[in-house]
DNA sequence: TAGATACGCTACGATACCGTAGCGTTTCAT
DNA sequence: ATGAAACGCTACGGTATCGTAGCGTATCTA
């Protein structure tokens, strides 16, 4: 019959969507604090009683409403010049932290972070998929000898990635194609290897 | 009598600093969530009523602690060096970020800010006078064609203060002085004015 | 010293949530 | 069709905050 496990019950899965669906939103209207399980059960038309009979507390919801929000994003592989990819990610970086649906919810994630060791966990996995892709054109990068070989991965991540969040979070100034494209052009003038030659002033 | 104002009663002085004081703790242990009337009374040792007698909501008082935890700093002149000039302000920005009092608030602060349109002034000016003298020692570089002309100084800054915020927010990478060498020097490289003996090749 | 002012304390009424129980109804699986 | 499972609904008791009022006490100013 059910190929995996023993079947969900449709009903179940009915509500334990509906319930995600609406502590998502909540969690992206009103941040961590803004949740509560009256205004999910009303928002999400499920009985309160039936929130409490899939989730034990209101943070262990929370946790799976952070969750779904992170999960949609598989990554997708970069082509070209190592330029084009830094610029692709980070172009996707910068619109996802400012224009998707769950944009509203980072600073409520990362605060929520700061003090939920597990939460801590999850967004630090996610972050490991989703930075994945630019370690590895990082790392091919210098294999072909078109990065220093003594640059720190982890902390050009950070050069490349940290101005993306910072103009996000803290500073909050616009973030245009035409700034990525400046910190990627700064990252890739400070990271040419030691110049063998002019041989190709491109 | 008074130099200004009508002279300030030492008891409204008392109550206000230790109102703020508790206020200011709670919101360092518990956030934003964590400030309550109640909580503050308990702790400051201040009756509820005369909280109530000083700020008309919590939100406004929310601002206040916030505001005196923003205050302290009132930023050193950097001297040196660019690169030393450089150093040095990212070097206590990561000790501000990660040891300070307030270093558990800045997640807080974030988030709050996020909502909070008054609180995003507060957290905006803080930022422009503390960044001030990274930009002044970026333009005066520049002046002094030790740094590329067209280098967009808020993006300089972004690539340089990004990662620091970056460790400390999302990655949560240990924020040693080393990465911080790593970063200004990254940059450095980068910036360097266009090479007067090659002569420009691009 | 005397009047003004600020404070502490207690007690409220009003909400907002929490988490649970009971019970009838709908919907699933077989 | 029928029993099991999930759901909706109402109703609680309990807790935590809010914001206010009233009143007596301590403290400051002049």
């Amino acid at each position: 019959m059910a190929p995996d496990e023993t079947a969900v019950d449709p009903r179940v899965a009915r509500s334990r969507a509906a319930i995600l669906q609406a502590t998502a939103e909540l969690l992206i209207e009103q941040g961590s604090a803004g949740v509560t399980i009256e205004g999910i059960a009303d928002r999400s038309k499920v009985a309160k009683t039936t929130i409490y009979r899939h989730w034990k507390s209101r943070s262990q919801l929370v946790f799976d409403a952070f969750e779904s929000l992170l999960r949609p994003g598989p990554a997708v592989p970069p082509s070209g010049t190592l330029r084009t990819q830094l610029q692709t990610i980070l172009s996707q970086l910068s619109r996802g932290v400012t224009v998707s649906e769950w944009a509203p919810a980072i600073s409520a994630l990362i605060e929520a972070g700061d003090r939920d060791p597990e939460l801590r966990q999850l967004i630090h996995d996610f972050l490991l998929v989703r930075m994945e892709h630019g370690r590895d054109a990082l790392r091919a990068a210098q294999r072909r000898a078109e990065l220093r070989e003594d640059i720190d991965i982890d902390v050009a991540i950070g050069v490349l990635v940290g101005p993306i969040f910072y103009r996000r979070l803290v500073s909050r100034e616009p973030l245009t194609d035409a700034v990525v494209a400046e910190v990627v052009d700064q990252f890739l003038r400070s990271s040419a290897p030691v110049q063998t030659a002019e041989l190709a002033p491109l």
